[in-house]
RNA sequence: GGCGAUGUAGCUCAGUCGGUCAGAGCAUGCGGCUCAUAUCCGCAGCGUCCGGGGUUCGAAUCCCUGCAUCGCCA
């Protein structure tokens, strides 16, 4: 029996803001694991960035500034996303973290003493504007296509992985493990690759070219590249090899990738944990891409595919929900947002929200909001037993989301909602309540329906963890129960006589297609972005923006207004009367003498009668503000830059 | 160019071993109920299962071929 369940998503590179597919990979890896929870196990879910390589380089020289600082903010993006989906991950690795790297540098001096790793001087065609090798297929007529330069026939010497001397022993374990790669159709496309002869993998750089990397720790002069270092996070990240969470976790491992990293992880990563003496994972499951209908209505509002928009106008639990039950897992699926709409409105509004609303509505009519004394064993009346479906639709959900079919899961417990919503119709307890010999008929029914509800709310726990919660709580059960085991659920009569329940309400209102489109019409152009950060800038914009140093002079509150504070300061080249919305944080006193930041070719503008010539940068929220003050002394009219 | 995947109702897709498989959901039309978020329930359609050929008593399901779309590799 497994009682351990270890779920990894890919670490996403930080060349990217996060968009829709990162969110896929990563709800997916999150409703697993609530699942697997559910059953009682034990679960490490790990997520990260990938921060090393030429790309991150040149990324953050676009942007002047090193690579650690770029690396910090995209990977921050990730980070800071994520609770906005309730994902709820164990560990957040980076491949810059120093138990990483030590573990990177162990593995590699392992291969490397094992013989597996070899030093080689090779040939080829290099473009130093690229800063990369080309094959001559990738010329256009021989020369660099970026640059239009002939490339130069250098020669390099580089560390290489003797992966070739495992292709036969890879193709051999996975035919004896068929249910290593899933769906088939991924394990097919490996084999596929492996009929072709495994060329050796080249693992480093010279740091003459890329110093952003790990040091070889056999040879000072070298990086390693890309897959070596990102891969291993897989094991660094449970603190391989003596660390507890590495032996309770990895022997039970399935990393989530979609398809178009197979190859690192169908073949890289299994050749390098065996190189190294480490078994191999358990199960690898790759899934497709969404497909992004770009409609009118949704270039207009800019980016669909920005998760934080998709949070924000339609909410969490209804985003993971679809992901989950309009993607068949593996395959590509395409996304829109009137696709999205539809599911919204007829599953989640129409299907279980009316019926939620229209059963506790029911209850509260007949039983003034208070549990009968009913007997949980009559669970069949009306010729419909709703505990027996229950049951069913436990087992169906159980056997779907095990195998990472999520839609079959969600669409067992449909399959019920919708017997509930029937079972309301022919039962109709609105009948029974007329006539005082049908009392115990309807306890029966409506107790029942309650019951049911409670068993569909721990089933949509996984994957719409908020809504689960607030179905409880109305039901009158423990609101910090964090989810249902799915034992518990199969039990029935759960719900004790005498509980009472608050007032119902609509868990998902309906979506009426029109006001969204025609607000977000309206708010096309601020929505061009994701909300995270404005859009990027090129220096030549930021130069633009005069930013001086400038000691306060002094600085009084201006009467009747709560938040204003009016300051002279030194601009070195002359005095200015600024306004500043801090009178909230800061008293007259306490800024006089400081050296602030000032923003001094900002057209100037009456607030409150008082003429300001510029603006004082401060870092401000509905309850903190902070001035932005220069550290050390430096002579007022100074250019920030 | 090589390899592979896909092509089933208006839309999105299920269809394990070839034999009530021609299906589901949504959308559409009609009818019913009134507890409910104009929701729910019932009924009704509609399809040369991409084209062509073959194997078979019988193929959406196997084989060949053509077309289209999409991947991966080169």
């Amino acid at each position: 029996m497994d009682s351990s369940f270890y779920i990894t998503t890919p670490i996403y590179y930080v060349n990217a803001k996060p968009h829709l597919g990162h969110t896929y990979t990563t709800i997916a890896a999150d409703v697993a694991r609530r699942f697997h929870q559910m059953k009682g196990e034990k679960t490490f879910f790990l997520t990260g960035t990938d921060e090393h390589g030429d790309k991150i380089v040149k990324a953050a020289e676009a942007e002047n500034t090193d690579p650690a600082t770029y690396a910090d903010r995209i990977s921050a993006l990730f980070k800071n996303l994520w609770p906005y989906y309730r994902i709820s991950y164990d560990r957040f690795i980076r491949t810059t973290d120093q138990d990483h790297i030590a573990v990177v540098k162990q593995i590699l001096q392992k291969i490397y003493d094992s013989g597996d790793i070899y030093f080689s001087e090779y040939e080829g065609l290099y473009c130093y504007d690229c800063e990369r090798f080309f094959t001559s297929r990738e010329l256009v007529d021989g020369k660099c296509p970026d640059h239009g330069k002939e490339p130069v026939a250098i020669k390099e010497a580089n560390y290489f992985f003797r992966m070739s001397g495992y292709q036969q022993w890879l193709i051999d374990y996975i035919n004896d493990h068929p249910d290593m790669i899933q769906p088939e159709r991924y394990k097919n496309e490996v084999l596929g690759f492996l009929r072709e002869p495994l060329e050796d993998l080249c693992i480093s750089r010279p740091k003459s070219r890329l110093q952003w990397g790990i040091t070889l720790p056999f040879d000072q002069n070298y990086v390693t590249y890309v897959w070596f270092d990102a891969l291993i996070n897989y094991i660094s990240a449970l603190g391989y090899p003596d660390g507890q969470d590495f032996k309770t976790f990895w022997p039970h491992v399935r990393h989530i990738v979609a398809k178009d990293i197979l190859k690192p992880h169908g073949i890289y990563w299994p050749t390098m944990l065996k190189a190294a003496g480490i078994d191999i994972y358990k199960h690898l499951f790759v899934h497709g891409y969404w497909n992004v209908e770009e409609s009118k209505m949704s270039k207009s509002l800019g980016n669909v595919v920005d998760p934080i928009y998709l949070k924000d106008t339609y909410g969490s639990d209804a985003i993971r929900y679809f992901l989950m039950r309009e993607m068949t897992f593996g395959l590509d699926s395409s996304f829109s947002e009137v696709a999205l709409i539809n599911r919204i409105n007829s599953d989640l509004a129409n299907d279980l929200g009316n019926l939620f609303s229209r059963v506790l509505a029911m209850f509260r009519k007949y039983f003034k909001a208070a549990v009968p004394d009913w007997n949980p064993d009559e669970s069949e009346i009306f010729g419909v037993d709703l505990k027996a479906d229950a049951h069913e639709a436990i087992n169906a959900f159980s056997a779907g989301m095990e195998n990472f079919e999520f839609h079959k899961g969600l669409a067992a417990v449909w399959e019920y909602i919708g017997k509930m919503n029937k079972f309301v119709d022919s039962a109709a307890p609105w009948e029974l309540a007329r006539q005082e010999s049908g009392r115990r008929q309807l306890e029966t029914v409506i107790c029942n329906l309650l019951e049911g509800l409670r068993v569909v709310s721990g089933l949509i726990y996984p994957v719409m963890p908020d809504t689960a919660i607030t179905m409880q709580k109305h039901l009158g059960q423990d609101p910090d129960r964090p989810f249902y085991l799915i034992d518990e659920l199969y039990k029935w009569g759960v719900i004790t006589p005498g509980t009472k329940m608050p007032k119902g309400i609509s868990l998902f209102p309906r979506i009426d297609p029109e006001t969204i489109f025609k607000e977000g019409a309206e708010n096309g152009e601020q929505n061009e972005e994701s909300p995270l950060t404005e859009p990027e800038i090129g220096m030549d914009d930021f130069a633009g923006i005069d930013l001086r140093a400038a000691t306060v002079i002094s600085a009084e509150k201006i009467a009747k207004a709560d938040k204003l504070l009016k300051l002279e300061v030194d601009l070195g080249f002359e005095r200015r009367t600024l306004v500043a919305g801090i009178a909230q944080f800061y008293t007259p006193e306490e800024l006089t003498g400081k050296t602030v930041v000032v923003l001094a070719n900002l057209k100037p503008a009456k607030l409150m009668g008082v003429r300001s010539q510029g603006m004082v940068l401060a870092a401000v929220d509905e309850e903190n503000g902070a001035v932005a003050v220069l550290d050390r002394h430096i002579p007022p009219g100074t250019r920030l830059k």
